[in-house]
DNA sequence: CTCCCGATAT
DNA sequence: ATATCAGGAG
């Protein structure tokens, strides 16, 4: 596992590769942010934008989408996938801020997790995206990224990599560094087709290392 | 662990 | 053709 420095110089080289790391779902407010996460379930971000586009001229409330349809909201979010769950959380998740929260959603991580189809992720992303709380979701690339880099070990659970990076990452970079590994992850150290051949740093890269010698890094 | 699931990249 | 995508629930 690579040091508390080590990942600081990480997160400095992937901080030049991507100054403007952040948020990508678009979304006015906090409420739009829950339902596009909600929807951003192994989907695409740029899928999500293009759907919501539509959905959030749509819908407008929690109201809007307590009001409708579980069948109208499915054939509204269709070309995503996984539609017929996330149309019944977002139904749901709509009635409870309305009847719970009075319409206003939670900034709290614990309250944000009781919505149906909001785990720890997508809590982590809300609270810390949308109210300013410091937290790290550990998505899929978040995941990858740090296991191949050697942040954590390989055998971690997502919740042990969360750990693993609040306790070696300050506090105040929290949020920075996650939509930092984000992007690292999404458009450089990608599931397929990782550019290792062009990346600063494969030099310390566990992984890297591994695919160097099986022949598997072009160089550039 | 399995299921949910369409769009896109490889 | 297959893998992957800002996962979560049962």
């Amino acid at each position: 596992m690579l040091s508390k420095k080590e990942i600081e110089f990480c997160l400095q080289t992937i901080g030049e590769m991507f100054p403007h790391a952040e948020c990508e779902l678009k979304h006015t407010n906090p409420f739009e942010l829950v339902v596009a996460v909600a929807l951003s379930a192994q989907c695409t971000d740029a899928l999500v934008n293009r759907v919501t586009e539509g959905l959030f001229q749509k819908y407008r409330t929690p109201e809007d989408y307590a009001n409708t349809s579980t069948e109208e909201l499915e054939q509204d979010i269709r070309s995503i996938g996984l539609y017929r769950n996330k149309a019944k959380n977002i139904k749901k998740l709509s009635e409870m801020i309305i009847n719970e929260y009075g319409g206003v959603v939670p900034s709290d991580r614990d309250e944000l997790v009781r919505l149906p189809g909001v785990g720890r992720k997508t809590a982590n992303v809300v609270a810390s995206v949308a109210f300013g709380v410091p937290a790290i979701a550990v998505d899929t690339h978040v995941e990858r990224v740090s296991k191949r880099l050697g942040f954590c070990r390989w055998k971690d659970s997502v919740l042990e990599v969360e750990k693993t990076l609040m306790k070696k990452i300050p506090v105040e970079d929290w949020s920075v560094s996650h939509h930092r590994l984000i992007f690292f992850g999404r458009y450089h150290c990608k599931a397929q087709a990782p550019k290792c051949g062009e990346c600063p740093l494969l030099s310390l890269c566990r992984e890297g290392q591994k695919r160097l010698k099986k022949g598997l890094v072009k160089a550039i």
